[in-house]
RNA sequence: AGACCCAUGGUGUAAUUGGCAACACAACAGAUUUUGGUUCUGUCGUUCAAGGUUCGAGUCCUUGUGGGUCUACCA
């Protein structure tokens, strides 16, 4: 399909499909992803990434990742590979080389050289606080600096002497000359450059001088010829300066558009609150399956494809959208449901003696890996007269028809076995459950069933003898409320859930034992799991990724 | 208070740009099932309000109402 003949999927869309009629920049789209190497990649990036490239990629364009740097105090080279590797685990490879703001430090004082040549800029030395006082208010207007007019000779004599070094921190500023009046705050004569007397990671001790967003990000857009340079809603009014600047330095007229940033219920995407949530211990670090960081969610088992196709079907619009994890988990069950492999094992184990089953006799049954997936193939799996089932799948009282488990007089299927007939239990003295019994039918073995006996509810079991012990870990969402940011009278920390996270052994079938980390499987019946880095030789770390539906209301 | 943005089922998005409101998730009901999973079928809205333009409005205009964003030498 020609890119003419493409449909637009949403608003974005639909303006670069009329760039592309008006043939606008040569019919060529080019996008990027612009983070702050400052923290870790959350869900709310995934959202930005997969807009910007898979844009691109529908119209045939290219997509540039540019760290953002032009803060020396905030701004860590570690956070820079945490941020390739994520995107590229999501499923995103770049243009070229990874771009850097800081790389484009001498262009930017160029830049600022001309918009002073210009009489556009002026060099202030007018404090902090003076500046904000300037502002005015909104719907007052500023006023002006006292050194709004200098002539742009001495603008520019003051601005060398500003990179030259010569200034404390904070003493002078570089101020675009706009409209002290203007509704919009932000061209009320913006700081373009601050004296920071700082090491950069990059330009080390190049600089003492550092652009800000507005001076630097549009144009980076520029430089790198950026098409279309799409953000979230928050930088709307920065768009006007961004215009500004553009036609100030008759550079490349990169175009910004803006869509709404997605949000997630029971998930955070501040990088402030969830740095405090690692440095107050509450989870074990960024990549905790708990966060809402792409590490974290890598850990817990979410696909790449999942998040991608989560982002997708969201859709790209311009009002703030709150997504349910209903069908975040959806898009991760349909991901696994296709590809994961079966595997049995017992959460919360108990005893089950087949009285009738010879003692001392075990026999291989076979079970297929994926009943949705035939080339996967088939496994054996031991039986013997002790195995291990859900303590949950037992009652102790007979049941009505409507009730398809284990209790006393009812017949029940275990998975890829025989059919068991359940006799009674064995309890202690607090009346918990030790052990439960059953016969079973000889005639009933799985796939030569002579039996004629129906039984309505399938079980999953584990053979006692052979069982692998499994450390699994049990999560919940890391909230008890889906937006514990939106109480104005509560701190988000209010909220926090205390069963996020249970450890428990698990039973499992012997192959369990060599799972290899990140590898994801369906445990029968309770949900899918993957094994953790945590895993040592033979004692196997699991996390549940997303539970099973479930529509029996027992 | 000024400027700007937004408004479609419980939730999130569509609607050939003015022509019978569609899809997904959730929920509920049923069928299939050796996972109470998967799969399949059905049920659940006249588009924030009022006015206007038009043969015809979710779409255009006006006025409201509700929500959001903006006054860092952060990005």
């Amino acid at each position: 399909m020609s890119t003419a003949e493409k449909k637009a999927d949403n608003f974005i869309e639909e303006i670069i499909l009329e760039d592309l009629a008006n043939g606008k920049h040569g019919g060529r789209i080019h996008t990027r992803f612009p983070p702050e190497p400052n923290g870790y990649l959350h869900i709310g990036h995934a959202k930005a990434i997969v807009i910007n490239f898979e844009t691109a990629k529908k119209f045939g364009g290219k997509t540039n990742l540019r760290m953002d740097d032009t803060n020396p105090s905030t701004e860590e080279t570690l956070y820079v590979d945490n941020i390739q590797s994520d995107i590229r685990w999501l499923g995103y490879e770049w243009e070229g080389d990874t771009r850097y703001a800081s790389d484009y430090f001498d262009h930017l004082y160029q830049f600022a050289l001309r918009l002073i040549d210009k009489g556009l800029a002026y060099v202030d030395e007018s404090s902090a606080a003076e500046i904000e006082s300037q502002k005015g208010d909104i719907g007052v207007p500023g006023t002006n600096s006292p050194h709004r007019d200098r002539s742009p000779a001495e603008n520019r004599d003051l601005f060398e002497r500003m990179r030259a070094g010569e200034f404390p921190d904070g003493s002078k500023v570089l101020r675009a000359k706009i409209d002290m009046a203007h509704p919009n705050l932000l061209l009320r004569d913006p700081v373009l450059y601050r004296i920071k007397h700082e090491a950069h990671h990059r330009t080390g001790e190049n600089w003492c001088i550092y652009p800000l967003y507005d001076f630097a990000h549009g144009q980076s857009d520029s430089l790198e010829e950026i098409t279309h340079s799409l953000c979230s809603l928050e930088f709307r009014h920065h768009r006007d300066l961004y215009n500004w600047l553009i036609e100030a330095l008759e550079i490349f007229p990169s175009r910004q558009i803006e869509f709404a940033r997605m949000n997630v219920d029971y998930f955070i995407t501040s990088k402030r609150r969830l740095k405090l949530l690692v440095d107050e211990g509450i989870v074990t670090g960024w990549d905790d399956a708990r966060m809402s960081t792409l590490a974290g969610l890598r850990r817990k088992g979410y696909p790449a494809e999942a998040i991608r196709n989560f982002c997708m079907d969201t859709g790209v619009t311009r009002r703030d959208s709150q997504q349910t994890l209903d069908l975040l988990e959806y898009k991760v069950r349909e991901v696994l449901n296709r590809d994961a492999d079966r595997y049995m094992a017992v959460l919360d184990p108990v005893r089950l003696v087949i009285t009738n089953y010879p003692e001392g006799q075990t026999e291989m049954l076979e079970t297929e890996n994926n009943p949705e997936n035939e080339e996967r193939g088939t496994r054996e799996l031991p039986f013997s007269r002790e195995i291990y089932v859900e303590r949950e799948d037992y009652r102790k009282e007979p049941q009505n028809r409507k009730y398809f488990r284990l209790a006393p007089e009812k017949d029940v299927r275990l998975k890829s076995a025989y059919i068991i007939h359940c006799e009674g239990h064995e309890e202690d003295a607090d009346g918990n459950v030790t052990q439960i019994n059953c016969t079973y039918y000889p005639d009933s073995r799985s796939g030569e069933d002579t039996s004629g006996v129906k039984a309505k509810g399938t079980l999953h079991w584990v053979n006692a003898p052979t069982a692998v012990d499994i450390e699994v870990r049990m999560y919940e969402p890391l909230f008890t409320d889906p937006t514990p940011m939106d109480h104005e009278d509560r701190d988000f920390m209010d909220f926090l859930n205390p069963n996020s996270l249970q450890v428990i052994t698990a039973k499992g079938e012997p192959a369990l034992a060599e799972g290899k980390v990140g590898e994801s499987f369906q445990f029968l019946r309770k949900g899918y799991f993957t094994v953790d880095p945590d895993s040592r030789e033979g004692k196997p770390v699991v996390n549940l990724t997303v539970g099973l539906k479930s529509s029996w209301k027992g």
